[in-house]
DNA sequence: GCAAAAACAGGTAGATCAGTCTGTAACTTT
DNA sequence: AAAGTTACAGACTGATCTACCTGTTTTTGC
């Protein structure tokens, strides 16, 4: 009769709040990504996400008071994760990259993820003038400028050098648009081709 | 009393059916090409496509029995002013291009329309299994296929030449991946160096 | 002109969804 | 260990949207 409380064989790991908290804030985030690949933006509800986050409802609002806090959490979630994998998984000791280099590490490491379709999906949602747009844009430009700073260093330039940093945006548009084609071509080849041609063409420029 | 029927001075220019038809359907499908635009995917809804168009519910939905009807045949509608608008506009009789002229046709054409993000984002939409996805792919290949076999004769490629198709593939690409930087960054000109940058390169190669 | 057909007008039903609210369980502080 | 705080659970509500349905007007075939 009293061994019921001390400690049952198989639940209650006792967790502290933050330690609470912080699980179904990754749950729900991981879900929310998931969705935006699997079913896509427009199919995305509150309770569809409760549901494959294996979350109650009550939990999630009271995690993410609006749906839009959802979304951003999600979206933060995701563009944090590309920070941290680029350029920093890249051997820290290399402080120069070929063109290639820096066109394979941006590729793997961003455009060929299908959440960076996700996340356009999103953005795409956004564009207009409203709260969500407002909020991903600001998480953006951060990380962006970061991003594009690092590129234009890797690649030789100087961060100042205006005909550098129109490089490296011909780079992320080329590499975008490649993303793209991919989202709606079934054949994973054409992207690998497309990318080794704008390698040869780029190492000529 | 008797006036009334014959010929009031304001109203009734009897229309044909078909004509009648053919208004309503225009006025939808532009309003939600429009609504697409300026407010997005996600905001759409037959009762507001209906206000914007100025026409009643019951019109709409006697031409568009579902929504999704009515998503098909705006795509449709802007998908065939692309096909018409280019290559059609340029002078018939060239049979070649320069790469500039390539480009720039593409960029004028197509891919610098704000109709273009908002048919990306219909198709993003639509990207999963489902049945808007379906239908707008078939409308899609049909003119992609087209439009892709033009521009590789145009750039003096043969049709079966798969180096040739690669290199539009890239210019397509590039060409899309700016389109979309333009959709985020508010600065027109970038897109334009961007152009500028990408012509440069792509005469070399 | 008149009957049939097509286009139009607008209301209703059923479903869904975001946000709110009330009650319960887990954790923390003292 | 009692009181207080935070996390969770799930019901409820008002709004909204799509598809359907019933009348009305306009056009068409004869």
């Amino acid at each position: 009769m009293s061994a019921e409380a001390k400690s049952p064989p198989d639940a209650k790991p006792r967790r502290t709040q933050a330690e609470r908290s912080q699980e179904t804030r990754n749950k729900v985030c991981e879900a929310t990504l998931q969705a935006l690949v699997e079913v896509g933006y427009e199919q995305i509800s509150t309770t569809l996400i409760a549901q494959k986050a294996k979350v109650s409802r009550g939990a999630l609002t009271h995690q993410f008071p609006t749906r839009n806090d959802m979304l951003v959490a999600a979206f933060e979630k995701q563009v944090s994760e590309w920070r941290d994998g680029y350029p920093f998984k890249l051997d820290p000791e290399k402080e120069q990259l070929s063109v290639d280099e820096l066109i394979d590490a941006l590729w793997e490491n961003i455009f060929s993820d299908d959440r960076y379709i996700a996340a356009i999906e999103l953005m795409l949602a956004a564009r207009q003038d409203n709260d969500l747009g407002h909020v991903l844009r600001d998480i953006l430009v951060s990380w962006i400028r970061k991003r594009d700073r690092i590129a234009v260093r890797l690649v030789g330039g100087d961060v100042d050098d205006a005909e550098a940093d129109l490089k490296v945006q011909l780079h992320l548009s080329v590499l975008r648009g490649i993303a793209m084609h991919q989202s709606f071509d079934s054949d994973p080849l054409t992207a690998h081709k497309l990318i080794d041609l704008w390698k040869r063409i780029a190492r000529q420029a």
